[in-house]
RNA sequence: GCCAGAGUGGCUUAGUGGUAAAGCAAUCGCAUCGUAAGCGAUAGACCGUGGGUUCGAAUCCCACCUCUGGCUCCA
């Protein structure tokens, strides 16, 4: 890839801007960055854009082009710094804490535009580029000349709307989307890998590989888990709780009601307040659903007097937890009401928070290791923002829980990035960031340090000194929810999970009825090593056979005739692998138990 | 919630104002097969819902519902 394609792309967006605002000369201009793959610009538009438009401004844009135009450069920090803050109206808070204001910029070479923008301390540094008639505010880096853009290296991709929040009606801008490489064929390449990555897309093979589906009846947003979506779940339960065992952990559970008492207590009732199921009976009943179980938790810990030689005590639980996303939000697998969530919490003394941690960050390596996830992911040290009263807890508490996992990540050598206004309500969080098909990120995995809930909840134990004092709560995740973790496995695999998690992990098939017989007692000695299995006994060619049992990702196929009863074997064929050729039953057994206990 | 797009048998899709098509899947029959689609037949859709325009609507208009993509930051 050249080096200049961060240009390009960045210039891309403001050649965008221009031919927007040649087609629709009342449009006021917002911003736009190059992104990954491209660039995109949002618009306070005038006129609603159907998608046909996009090929308008796309040919308006290689008209821009072919103008050779140069971008000129200069620094009118000064001159844009004093528009800014006199002029009035437009100041809105944008996002978290990021302030930025939509002003009128006048006297500026060119045309009259609107810009909005963040940070006043960035502002000085900004520098005008020019490009007739349109005169766009931006950092760079920019190409020369236009013409260093090559006609067919760029396509609009789409028109979204991007969410403006904080001025006195919510508006919405139109955000326009390009894609931008240096060459044709990279662009060609990549659109290509896309098309091949939403073929992967967890709700496409989820509905192929039957795993889960939904019902109108049901409703959105609440999946429903076939017999083969729960073997993979149950599987992958099995596995995260053997480790977890092997680090302390118990399970328990916890009803999904709960007077919403103890949610007031803990915090969530009130920053969670839209987001809560209610559920009451015509007995006089009033209850919450568990958006989280944390609460539920405390309270086990709670039941009787604990001393310090009991800690660190750790409960963990794979259970559904409720929450009322927003109508927009929800969607696949991912976005859904009812999340399965596997939960775990250790109570422990403030000497033994890092240690716990850690160990928490081992088993997250351990299991991600072990599916070849870990490597694709990045870490986020998720910090309180600037609005305190989002949080609960003390601040010198968090000042040290912060400090704690900034350690562990030095010493483990995560390389955590540290990002403000992430944290949980109750305290900072190591959140691992993985990727999708489409190369969407996704937080599965988390770590966080709780001072506060145990406070809230009055949780004690004994010390060594005989006086009481609040145990330190460490909530961890290792799936997250089952749902996001099923739609990342379901596309890092493509469907063809390894063996311990396909749902049918042999596929019999008997070459003619007359085999069946033998089938069964292959099928039976497999049943005996816990292996599961399925006969293809319908009356059906052998390569119509093969061809659905691959379609369904089936790790291994037994195809049993004649030649297989005369020799009191199987022939063995491996997925997308081929015919491995015939041998004993045992030998075959013995094979697939190994491959299964090594989790390969 | 907001911006945009899409809803046609179980699935994938064709059909732009004049009698709703096809493939896969299903069912039944024939075939009993050696490593990725055997042959034939049958059944299955008031075209998301409601209203409007029209002699006539899957198709045009309006409303609603559902689904898909997008919506912290990015200069």
């Amino acid at each position: 890839m050249e080096n200049n394609i961060e240009e390009i792309r960045h210039s891309l967006s403001h050649i965008m801007a221009q031919a927007i605002l040649n087609l629709y000369p009342k449009t006021k201009l917002g911003m736009g960055p190059a992104i990954e793959n491209g660039f995109y610009y949002d618009f306070l538009l005038t006129k609603t854009l159907a998608p046909e438009d996009l090929q308008k401004i796309e040919a308006k844009m290689k008209e821009i082009i072919l103008q050779n135009q140069k971008f000129t450069k200069k620094n009118i920090s000064k001159l844009v710094a004093k528009k800014l803050f006199s002029a009035k109206g437009g100041s809105a808070s944008g996002g978290k804490d990021q302030p930025f204001k939509l002003e009128l910029i006048k006297d500026l070479p060119g045309k009259t535009v609107s810009i909005y923008t963040t940070e006043p301390d960035k502002k000085l540094q900004a520098t005008s580029y020019k490009l007739q008639p349109f005169v766009d505010l931006c950092k760079g880096p920019h190409i020369k000349n236009t013409s260093e853009i090559k006609l067919d290296t760029f396509k609009l991709t789409k028109i979204a709307g991007a969410y403006w929040k904080g001025s006195e009606k919510n508006k919405m801008l139109t955000r326009i989307y390009g894609l931008a490489f240096s060459t044709k064929d990279e662009l060609q390449k990549y659109i290509t890998m896309q098309e091949e990555a939403e073929k992967r897309d967890h709700r496409i093979l989820g509905q192929k590989l039957d795993l889960f589906c939904f019902s109108d009846l049901v409703g959105g947003g609440l999946p429903l888990y076939t017999p083969k979506g729960v073997a993979i779940k149950e599987e992958l339960q099995k596995e995260v709780e053997r480790i977890c065992r092997g680090y302390g952990f118990q399970k328990v559970s916890c009803p999904s009601l709960t007077k919403i008492d103890l949610f007031e207590i803990s915090g969530h009732a009130k920053k969670f307040n839209d987001e809560l199921f209610r559920v009451s009976s015509p007995n006089g009943h009033s209850f919450a659903l568990k958006p989280v179980q944390c609460p539920h938790h405390t309270q086990i810990y709670a039941s009787k007097p604990r001393s310090y030689k009991d800690l660190p005590i750790k409960y963990m639980e794979s259970d559904k937890q409720y929450r009322a996303e927003k109508t927009g939000e929800v969607g696949g697998l991912t976005r859904v009401y009812a999340i399965t969530v596997e939960d775990g919490h250790t109570f422990c003394t403030r000497e033994q928070v890092k240690d716990e941690i850690k160990a928490m960050v081992n088993i997250i390596k351990e299991f991600y290791s072990s599916i070849g996830l870990w490597g694709n992911h990045w870490i986020s040290l998720s910090t309180r923002g600037k609005d305190f009263s989002k949080y609960i807890g003390e601040k010198k508490d968090w000042d040290l829980c912060e400090k704690i996992l900034k350690e562990v990540s030095d010493e483990m050598n995560l390389g955590a990035i540290k990002c403000p206004g992430e944290a949980a309500l109750y305290g900072p969080k190591l959140d691992f960031m993985f990727k999708d098909a489409i190369g969407k990120e996704v937080q599965i995995p988390t770590v966080q340090i709780d001072f506060a809930t145990p406070k809230k909840f009055n949780l004690v134990y004994t010390d060594k000194d005989g006086k009481e004092k609040n145990p330190v709560m460490v909530h961890r995740a290792i799936l997250g929810s089952y749902e996001r973790f099923l739609a990342l496995i379901i596309e890092h695999f493509a469907g063809a999970f390894p063996v311990w998690l396909s749902p049918v992990q042999v596929s019999i098939i008997p070459i003619s009825e007359k085999h069946l017989e033998y089938a069964n007692s292959i099928k039976q000695k497999l049943l005996e090593n816990n292996i599961r299995l399925e006969i293809r006994d319908e009356a059906e060619t052998l390569g119509k056979k093969i061809r659905t049992v691959e379609m369904q990702k089936v790790p291994y196929l037994l195809i049993l005739g004649d030649k297989e009863i005369q020799a009191e074997a199987v022939s063995v064929r491996q997925r997308s692998k081929g015919d491995l050729g015939q041998m004993p039953l045992d030998k075959f057994i013995q094979q697939i138990i190994e491959e299964i206990k090594n989790k390969k």
